[in-house]
RNA sequence: GCGUCGGUGGUAGAGUGGUCAAUUACACUUGGCUGUAAACCAAGCGCCUCACGGCUACGUAGGUUCGAAUCCUACCCGGCGCA
């Protein structure tokens, strides 16, 4: 039997669906806004209060729990047992970190080829780090063998720039953010990686890009994803006890390129995953659209596959991609914002910190029903901001969050009961207003 | 009373003849944050001006100097020591 099951309940002509998502560890409801644990924890909110905000499931990191953390999470049965969680969890292959630690911001990424030592310095540090350098690159030559010459690591050149990892066709070479020290995934190792931390649902690696990128450079990051993903499921597969209780979902690339999106989307979600993910990195900072692209995935899916919006999280990206099909979304939106002052409300984000709530006893939403807004008013929370207290940020974050997933339960609602384009109309006409 | 050290922008605290409207931190004002290197980052923060630029400023008042927050004199205020 199948780990993961999903079941729609009501699809609209346009893509929008309702639907349940059926896990080991309980039914998601959807859509449904799945709040970020990176390090087995949402920032600042204990898993007792989880039910309360509307939480239904989180997603933890590869990445950072690998770095720290594995063997205790693993000993503890689990990342949702270490974190004394009872419902559905999913964890990320890691593939984002490739593009935040560096590799992304337009800058070509792979297939370095060796630079001829200079001789210039000599000062006996450059002469320590410089050995030390020499070495990675001959373990890492050595362990390949493809026909290809495979990019290997550079440590010079993955510090430069504030770059701490390099990518080639086998895998990705980094170096901690926390010690420095060297490391290496390919899709393999998350793979073993995500069993060990065992959640319900996890991601094949992949290359993540951003919309700036060239279209060449998008097809090579898609390319390398979809082998990377081939690569990640047999891993998967092997592992017949982890295939009894955890399903994988395969990540499309593509960028802002509907051609490479509909590509990616054909690829992937025809080598048999149990839901497929949206990846791409949708950041307004990039000023393309790249969302619209990857909405141009759902069209070529099979039928009934679940689909996730990785770092989807903003209320208007949230309601657009429930609007084409996209079932779950992922978000660090609720946790970063609120932990720095930004607050959502049914009008739009608010900053607390500023001066204009010195006084203002209302609630940080009006209408809003959240254990937050029932209990504080704005000049509290405030208040808490200007002096730094730990609180603050929690409240926020509790609020952000319980925003979110009620979000989803009312697109949720309006899905079931036909109102969706009601819905959405009134809510961005008050949001936006 | 004598001696001594010190008085700098909202605060603390650099600067000790020109490159000083004055380092830095905090505070303050406002932005930003989309698979978390993020309890973070950025900009602004004397007055006038879109800007170029101008004006007023480093306890007060004079003075030396081409030029002073920086040197000198007096005074005011504060710390410390001695009476």
């Amino acid at each position: 039997m199948q780990p993961i099951r999903f079941k729609i309940e009501k699809q609209l002509p346009g893509g929008a669906r309702a639907g349940v998502l059926h896990t080991p560890h309980g039914d998601i409801q959807t859509p449904a806004f799945v709040p970020v644990a990176t390090k087995a924890d949402i920032k600042g909110i204990e898993s007792a209060k989880f039910s309360s905000l509307g939480i239904q499931t989180l997603i933890a990191n590869t990445y950072h729990l690998y770095l720290s953390g594995l063997d205790a999470v693993e000993k503890a049965g689990g990342v949702a047992k270490f974190m004394n969680w009872d419902g559905p969890t999913m964890t990320d292959s890691g593939g984002f970190q490739v593009f935040s630690l560096g590799t992304g911001f337009g800058k070509k990424i792979s297939k370095f080829t060796p630079e001829p030592e200079s001789e210039d310095e000599m000062s006996p540090r450059k002469e320590s780090g410089r050995a030390e350098g020499e070495e990675i690159r001959g373990l890492f030559r050595g362990e390949l063998s493809s026909k290809r010459a495979p990019a290997f690591y550079d440590e010079e050149l993955a510090t430069s720039h504030g770059k701490l990892a390099i990518v080639d066709d086998e895998g990705v070479s980094f170096t901690s953010h926390l010690d420095g020290s060297l490391h290496r995934f390919t899709p393999e190792r998350s793979v073993e990686i995500q069993h060990r931390l065992g959640a319900d649902i996890f991601f094949a690696f992949d290359q993540c890009t951003a919309p700036t990128d060239s279209y060449e450079e998008q097809k090579e990051a898609m390319e390398r994803t979809h082998a990377w993903a081939i690569r990640s499921l047999r891993a998967h597969r092997q592992n017949i006890n982890a295939n009894l209780k955890q399903g994988i979902y395969g990540i499309g690339q593509g960028g802002q390129f509907d051609d490479l999106r509909r590509e990616s989307a054909r690829t992937i979600g025809g080598m048999g995953f149990d839901g497929f993910g949206l990846g791409g990195s949708f950041s307004r900072k990039y000023g393309d659209d790249s969302l619209q692209s990857a909405l141009a995935m759902l069209k070529e899916l099979p039928e009934g596959m679940p689909v996730h919006g990785l770092g989807v999280g903003e209320p208007e990206d949230i309601l657009l991609g429930a609007e084409h099909g996209v079932d779950t979304f992922d978000c660090v939106t609720p946790t970063r914002n609120g932990r720095t002052g930004g607050l959502y409300t049914s009008k739009g984000k608010i900053q607390i910190p500023n001066a204009q709530y010195q006084y203002d006893y209302g609630s940080l939403d009006e209408g809003c029903e959240c254990q937050v807004c029932t209990n504080h008013t704005r000049a509290y929370v405030h208040h808490l901001f200007r002096t730094h207290e730990m609180l603050g940020p929690i409240l926020a974050s509790m609020h952000n969050i319980y925003f979110l997933t009620n979000l989803c339960k009312n697109i949720r609602e309006a899905i079931l009961n036909d109102q969706f384009e009601q819905f959405k109309e009134g809510f961005l006409a008050k949001y936006r207003k």
